[in-house]
DNA sequence: CCGCTTTTGTTCTCTAATCGTTCCATTCAT
DNA sequence: ATGAATGGAACGATTAGAGAACAAAAGCGG
C-alpha cells in the first residue's frame, strides 16, 4: 500500500503524535526525512491522504491526524493489553449506497466508564445518513451514562465514531485507558499529560500519561430517538 | 479459486505488507516469483484483483492492499495474543445493505424563537434510518439557538419531527404560537393554560391560552454532526 | 483591534530515477 | 497445432529531490 518514503513519513508522524500530541510541521517532516525542500513532504502527505492513512485540514498548521497504520507498524508498541486492535489490519471498505446517501455501519456495543468497547460484535448495524459522517471508517456505540450530558450527549444516544489514532485538543474521543476501559470524553493535553474531560460537573477530569491512553476514534455524529 | 502462481504471489504480497508495511513493486514481485518479466506479474495482479483478494490504485507505485486471504492462509501469523476476537484477520468487504430501512424526509428549514417554520422549502431533504422514526409523517428542522440545551438539543442539530396535532404533557413539540412563531419546547398543561418550557435556565417558561398554541409535531429523533 | 513579523503551508518548475503498462514474440504443455 | 504462460523491451506515468516565490495563519507589540 505504501512506498518506503510514505511509510517512513507515516511512522514519523505517528511517533510525534504519540509523544507530543502535536503534529509535526512540514519543515520538521522535511528534516526528519532528511530532505532539503518541503515540496516533497507535500507530495508524500498527499499520497498518504489519498490512501486513507492520514487526514488533514488543508491550510492549517500542524493539523494532521493518523487514521490507521500499515500492517507491520504498530502504532505504539507500549500498550500491552489491547481490547481493540486499533489498527484494524484490513479496514472495511464502506461504499456509499447509490440510491440514498446512506451507509451501514457496525454497532459495536455500549460505551461508558468501565465497559470495554468490544462485547457483542453481533450482526448489529445502523443505517446512517452519509451527511453525518464523512470520509473514513466508522462505527457506532450506544452511549451509557451521563458523563457527557453537558455536551448534549445523553444516555441511550448512538455515538457515531470515526476510527482514528489521534485527535486534536478539545475533540470528543473514544479513549481506551490502560487497555481496560473505554470512555467517551473530551481529549485535552496538559504538558506531558493527557486529560480526559467529562462534560458533567459531577465528574472530575482525569489525568494520564500519554502511553496509558489510546485514542480509538473521534465522535463524528450522534443519533437520538425519542420514545 | 486461485492458481498456484496467484496463490504464491498473494502470499508474498501479504507477507511483505505484514513485515514491512510497504507494498512490493512489480520488479520485486517478479523476483520473488522467479519470473523474468513484469508482465506476468501484471496479469497475476489483475487476476487477484478480479477475484477480490487484493485491491489497488492503478498507476500508483506500491499501492497494493490485501482484502482477504484464501482459506488456509492465516493473514498475520505472528500476532500471537489478540484480545479482541477481531473476527477475521482480513475482514470481508462490507457492502452496505441496500438502504431499504431508510426514509427521505423533507428538511423544512430552521426552527427557533421568532422564526416561522415555513421559509425555504427548498429541495432539501435528509435520509434517515427508519429506526429513528416510526410510523407517521415526518420532517426535519435545523435547530437554531440554545433554548433546549439542557435537553441535549444543541444549536445546529437536526430535529426529526413527527407530524401531530396533539401531544402529551412533557413531550417536546414544535409549537406554533399565535400563528406567528414556531419553537421547539416542552409542552405542559397547567389548568386552563398551556405552558411551553425551554430547557435552559436562562429562559423563562411561557404561558398561553390553548387557542394560541398549535402543536405541529412531536420530536421523534435527533441528528448531530461533529465537525 | 491594527499592523507587522514569523512560521507554516502551497505551488511551480526542473531533473532523474523508479515503477507500471502494453504489445509482441517465444516457449511450454497438452 | 493451440491455448496458456512467459520473456522482452519500449513507453508512459508516478515518485522523488531540489529550489524559490508566494499565500495563509499565528503571534506579538502597540
Amino acid at each position: 500500500m505504501l512506498t518506503a518514503k510514505q511509510h517512513e513519513l507515516l511512522l514519523f508522524i505517528n511517533q510525534r503524535l504519540d509523544e507530543t500530541g502535536i503534529s509535526p510541521s512540514f519543515e520538521e517532516m522535511k528534516e526528519a526525512l532528511d530532505l532539503k525542500s518541503k515540496s516533497g513532504v507535500h507530495r508524500l502527505i498527499g499520497a498518504l491522504e489519498e490512501r486513507g492513512f492520514i487526514r488533514r485540514l488543508v491550510n492549517r498548521a500542524r493539523a494532521l491526524e493518523v487514521m490507521k497504520m500499515p500492517e507491520g507498524g504498530n502504532a505504539d508498541g507500549k500498550n500491552v493489553a489491547r481490547f481493540a486492535p486499533m489498527t484494524e489490519s484490513k479496514p472495511q471498505i464502506q461504499i456509499p449506497v447509490a440510491a440514498n446517501d446512506v451507509m451501514e455501519i457496525p454497532l459495536h456495543g455500549k460505551i461508558a466508564a468501565g465497559v470495554p468497547i468490544e462485547a457483542l460484535e453481533g450482526q448489529n448495524s445502523l443505517s446512517v445518513p452519509m451527511a453525518l459522517l464523512g470520509a473514513g471508517e466508522h462505527y457506532a456505540l450506544e452511549v451509557s451514562g451521563d458523563s457527557m450530558i453537558e455536551a448534549g450527549i445523553l444516555d441511550g444516544d448512538y455515538a457515531l465514531i470515526r476510527k482514528a489514532n489521534t485527535a486534536r485538543d478539545g475533540e470528543i474521543v473514544v479513549a481506551l485507558v490502560r487497555g481496560e476501559e473505554a470512555t467517551l470524553k473530551y481529549l485535552r493535553r496538559e504538558g506531558q499529560q493527557i486529560r480526559l474531560d467529562p462534560a458533567n460537573g459531577s465528574y472530575e477530569p482525569q489525568y494520564y500519561a500519554p502511553h496509558e491512553v489510546e485514542v480509538q476514534g473521534k465522535l463524528a455524529g450522534l443519533l437520538r430517538r425519542y420514545h
